[in-house]
DNA sequence: GCTGCTCGTTGGTCTGCCCAACGGAATAGA
DNA sequence: TCTATTCCGTTGGGCAGACCAACGAGCAGC
């Protein structure tokens, strides 16, 4: 049963990174929504949402509770009344950075047991699946 | 980021896996339960939580639901008045029998762009990733 | 101007995983 | 034998992630 592979370790995965993150005092959709702002830059909610492939609703929640923290500030777009700016804070790339040292141990942890090569095999056949079902579903 | 990989190739498994077992009016734990009951026999509640993975209570919650069903029948144990034995139905027995049908068909689709050796090394690799945190967490 | 679209927001749903507590029952140990 | 511990099923709750429906406000095309 391959695919119970698949989610089973997927599943650990999650489990691990989920515990860095509470550990962080963080959760999943903040370190993706950090990231992606550190990566692209200013954006709207929605081109965050489609970036990182989370739902508008939940990125609306998510930014909440990520201005509260001070991480990310939300501004009005000028030039459209419809969207709002997200910008990181210093303190939103510190998170950032924090919760990426994070994310590194946990994944040495997670792949321990392969060596160097074997985890470039596996990241190539996961990339290969990946890349064939974000073809076909695109965007 | 090979962690990104894993977790986002796994939700691509669990989302096609999730839309299989909705056409198939089930759940993941439905169809887990009923295969464990397949593979092993008769058993109580808490040993198939042991053997599937799945918290007792939740066992306990979809143990009812498959009741419900007529998939699966809940009888005392005569012999240990704490437990339920719970047993597969011949109607159970179709029904795993048709999520498994849905089930292989979804993992082909999932894995459509590997070829067979690269389906063998990738359930390889993940085995062995598997097999080092169960070990650690044995049980 | 009207239509159609985008955007942000609210408020739900569902699945999977997990924890705490309880009473009834069995077992181990003094 | 009697007590303490453990096990079992059950109830009830929580959390994260993903998703969907609807709405009002705003923009753009015709």
């Amino acid at each position: 049963m391959p695919s119970w592979l698949l989610t089973q370790s997927a599943m650990h995965a999650q489990r691990i990174i989920g515990e860095t993150f509470a550990a962080g005092n963080a959760r999943g959709y903040h370190y993706r929504l950090l990231a992606t702002l550190a990566e692209y830059g200013p954006a709207s909610q929605a081109s965050l949402g489609r970036r990182t492939g989370i739902d508008r609703s939940d990125v609306a929640a998510a930014i909440n509770e990520l201005a509260e923290l001070g991480y990310v500030v939300r501004s009005p777009d000028p030039a459209d009344g419809r969207r709002n700016i997200i910008t990181l804070t210093a303190a939103g790339e510190v998170q950032r950075e924090r919760l990426e040292t994070l994310v590194r141990a946990a994944q040495d942890e997670l792949f321990a047991p392969l060596s160097p090569s074997e985890r470039g095999q596996l990241a190539a056949l996961l990339a290969k699946v990946l890349a064939h079902h974000q073809g076909l579903a695109d965007r």
